[in-house]
DNA sequence: CTACATGCAAAGAGTTTGCATCCGC
DNA sequence: GCGGATGCAAACTCTTTGCATGTAG
C-alpha cells in the first residue's frame, strides 16, 4: 500500500502548497509500519533517513497532511495521537489494556450504534476512529 | 447525591489510609458540578475553599481516589482526563466538536456493541466511560 | 524572486517527582 | 512518635510558536 496511488503532488500544487523532502519523507514514514504511527515514530523513522528534519516539522507536516485529508489522526487515549493514511476503508481499535496489542475491527461493527444514537439523540458521531479499551482474547484466557 | 453514603472514611482506614483534608475537600470537589471534572476545575474548586491545597496534592489524591474505587476517572479525548464519583450507574458520553457540550447515555446503548465484540473478536471491552465525538442536536440544525 | 516551509530555540500546558516538613492516628 | 501525606519547586513529556533563514515554484 503505497500513498502514491493518491497523487498527492498535484493535490498539493493545486491548494498553493509546496511538495517539499520533508513532506515526502514523513508521508513515507506513515506508509510504513503497522498503520498507527505516533508522532515520535514518524520522527524517528524519518531521522534515521535524514537527520535534517525537525520535530516541528514533523508536528507541522502532521496537521498539514489531515488537513489535506491525506493522513488522518486518531485519540487512542491517554492523550497519544496516531497518524495513518487515509483513503483506506474506516477502520476502529481494539486496544488490549495489558499486552497492547491493537486489533482493528471494520466500521460496519459499530455502524449500528452510530445509527442508535442518531435515531435516539439525534447526535451525529463523527470519528472515524474509535479506540476501544479492554482485554483481548489471550489475555483473557492468561487471566482466567 | 453525597460522596458519604459510601463511607470512605472507613474504607480508606481499612486501607491502612489516612483521611485529611485534602482528601475530603477534593472529594466534595468531585461531587460538585455536571459530573465530568478535570483537574484544573478540581483544583480550583478546591483552592476557593482552602488556599492550602497544591496541585501535585490534588493529581496525587485523584490517583488515590481512583485506586480506591471511589472515583473513576474517564478520558474524554485530546488527553483530557475526567474525574467522576463512582457508583452511579455506568454512562458513557457524547461530546460536541463544535458547542462542547457533553451529554449522558446510559450503558444499555452500548451494550450491544460491546456484547458483539466479545462474540466475534473474543475482545471484553473493558471502559466505565467511552466518549463519542461528533455534532450534537443544535449544531447540526445551525450547519444545515 | 517571492512566499511558503523549515530549523532552531524557547515557551507552553499539563503532569509527575524528590525531598523536607507536617500531621493523622 | 511513626509513617503516610502534603507543599514546594524542579523536572519532565509532548506540543506549539516566533523569528530568521532556506528553498520550491
Amino acid at each position: 500500500m503505497s500513498h502514491h496511488r493518491w497523487d498527492y503532488t498535484r493535490l498539493m500544487h493545486e491548494g498553493g502548497f509546496r511538495v517539499t523532502p520533508q513532506r515526502q519523507l514523513i508521508l513515507d514514514a506513515i506508509c510504513e509500519g503497522d498503520g498507527h504511527t505516533t508522532p515520535e515514530e514518524i520522527y524517528e523513522r524519518v531521522h534515521a533517513k535524514s537527520s535534517a528534519v525537525n520535530r516541528a516539522t514533523v508536528y507541522r507536516t502532521l496537521d498539514f497532511l489531515c488537513e489535506l485529508r491525506l493522513v488522518v489522526a486518531a485519540d487512542i487515549g491517554g492523550g497519544r495521537m496516531v497518524y495513518e493514511i487515509a483513503g483506506e476503508a474506516p477502520h476502529h481499535h481494539l486496544v488490549c489494556r495489558k499486552c497492547g496489542a491493537v486489533e482493528q475491527i471494520g466500521h460496519d461493527t459499530v455502524k449500528s450504534l452510530f445509527a442508535k444514537l442518531e435515531r435516539e439523540h439525534h447526535f451525529a458521531v463523527d470519528m472515524d476512529h474509535l479506540a476501544l479499551f479492554g482485554l483481548c482474547h489471550k489475555c483473557r484466557r492468561a487471566a482466567s
